[in-house]
DNA sequence: TCTGGGGTCCTAGGACCC
DNA sequence: TCTGGGGTCCTAGGACCC
């Protein structure tokens, strides 16, 4: 199996469109212009970590020439189907993973993998612009690892076959316990105090030990370390037990008004997300909360949920089970910083729970509204049709001040050559 | 002034069923 | 003197992923 997953995804996307972000310190941050969520190998350099807070290395990142970019999702999702389209080219089978990551199966592959992986890599590149690193192996969980270390190590140019490798364990020497996918920071500190450092020790763990302390889940990781494939395919990408649209807002927000917009446009956004999966929910759940940073100010953050008698994926429901759980929990006198609406109970349109008591059609008739409001959306963009009650000034939307144009999916915003 | 958003799985304990 | 066996569902909390 190859692992294929692309450097610096989201600082990649920007640079094939704007050449001045290359060989300079670049960033891309969280929503609302929160955290440095993609750093360029020039910005790990300089010493800026994985999610810093944006305002803690503003003045790093302009003391070196650097530049911040608010994140562009239509951007990164439209490179992503590039890529993931130009790799199905190598395989029969391959399971996108995350939007910069996907699993190759190789066993159809005749000769020398090194040279599959990189003629994957040159591909990617000249059709795509993006980077990417190739890690071979015969679990999931190695080719993480096989990858991590191609990544590492320029030697390598990129790809590593550890299925092919002199001395596979000196690279499961040279890499933390923690590095293993499916290791994070409660495990390997927990396996630190154990004595268990390398991912070669965690290899050569005893099995009821790892049981224990990691639960089967951490077994499994260990049975993939010591080459049995213990990870199957993910479920068709469709099927989510959960959706949802959680944000923080741009400034503080204290009137229930505004929060009623915020509550609205959620809640319509999470259902957009759940009909273009095809699902329908039958619980919702609505959250709210203050700054858990402003150690000074009142902290207040409740959570509620309720269930429906029956299956759906109309908006109107949603709105109006978030206003009324919206109302429900808020006091007056908080500086709210976030708030979330999370569908659950989620079921294949057309097989959910149905209710006794519904008129026969009521159900199918809401359908085909919902249809024609996502059909407008599609053909003008997102948010030509919406509901009043999601508000049309939003104060309290995100901040983006350092947003790229949507280069590959907008007509006026393409790229102009000259 | 400023600190993201979206998911998954496992376990333990309680309540319930026949 | 003696008190079964086999299940499900729900929730909260903890761990993980990108």
């Amino acid at each position: 199996v190859a692992l294929v997953d692309c450097n610096n995804f989201y600082v990649s996307c920007e640079r094939v469109f704007a050449p001045r972000l290359r060989n300079r310190p670049v960033v891309v941050l969280s929503n609302n212009d929160g955290n440095a969520v993609a750093l360029s190998a020039e910005a790990k350099e300089i010493g800026i970590p994985f999610g810093a807070p944006y305002f803690q290395i503003k003045n790093l990142l302009e003391k070196h020439g650097g530049e911040a970019l608010s994140s562009n999702y239509p951007l990164y999702g439209d490179m992503s189907g590039r890529v993931m389209n130009t790799l199905s080219a190598f395989s029969p089978e391959i399971e996108i993973y995350s939007i910069d990551e996907a699993f190759l199966s190789l066993k159809g592959i005749k000769g020398d993998l090194y040279e599959a992986g990189r003629a994957m890599r040159e591909a990617v590149f000249r059709y795509t612009g993006i980077p990417v690193s190739v890690g071979i192996a015969s679990t999931k969980t190695l080719a993480k690892l096989a990858n991590r270390a191609a990544k590492r190590d320029a030697a390598r140019n990129g790809v590593l076959d550890l299925s092919a490798h002199p001395r596979p364990d000196s690279v499961l020497e040279a890499a933390g316990a923690g590095d293993v996918w499916g290791v994070g920071p409660a495990y390997a500190e927990k396996l630190r105090s154990l004595g268990v450092f390398t991912a070669l020790q965690l290899r050569d763990m005893d099995d009821r030990r790892v049981r224990k302390n990691m639960t089967v889940t951490g077994l499994r990781t260990v049975h993939e370390l010591r080459g049995m494939p213990c990870i199957e395919e993910e479920d068709t990408p469709a099927s989510r037990r959960s959706v949802a649209c959680t944000r923080s807002f741009g400034v503080p927000v204290m009137d229930i008004s505004d929060l009623r917009e915020a509550a609205s446009a959620y809640a319509s956004r999470a259902a957009e997300k759940l009909r273009a999966r095809g699902l329908t929910a039958s619980a919702v759940t609505f959250f709210l909360t203050t700054n858990r940073f402003k150690k000074e100010e009142p902290q207040y953050s409740p959570w509620v949920s309720c269930t429906f008698a029956a299956h759906t994926c109309y908006t109107p429901l949603f709105i109006r089970a978030a206003l009324k759980m919206l109302e429900h929990v808020y006091r007056p006198g908080y500086r709210y910083k976030k708030c979330g609406v999370i569908l659950s109970g989620t079921a294949a349109a057309g097989h959910g729970q149905l209710n006794l008591f519904d008129r026969p059609g009521g159900e199918e008739r809401a359908m085909r509204v919902m249809e024609a409001v996502d059909t407008v959306n599609s053909r003008l963009g997102r948010g030509s049709l919406f509901y009043a009650s999601g508000g049309t000034d939003r104060p309290w939307s995100m901040r983006r001040q350092f947003l790229s144009p949507r280069y590959t999916t907008r007509w006026d915003e393409i790229p102009v050559v000259r």
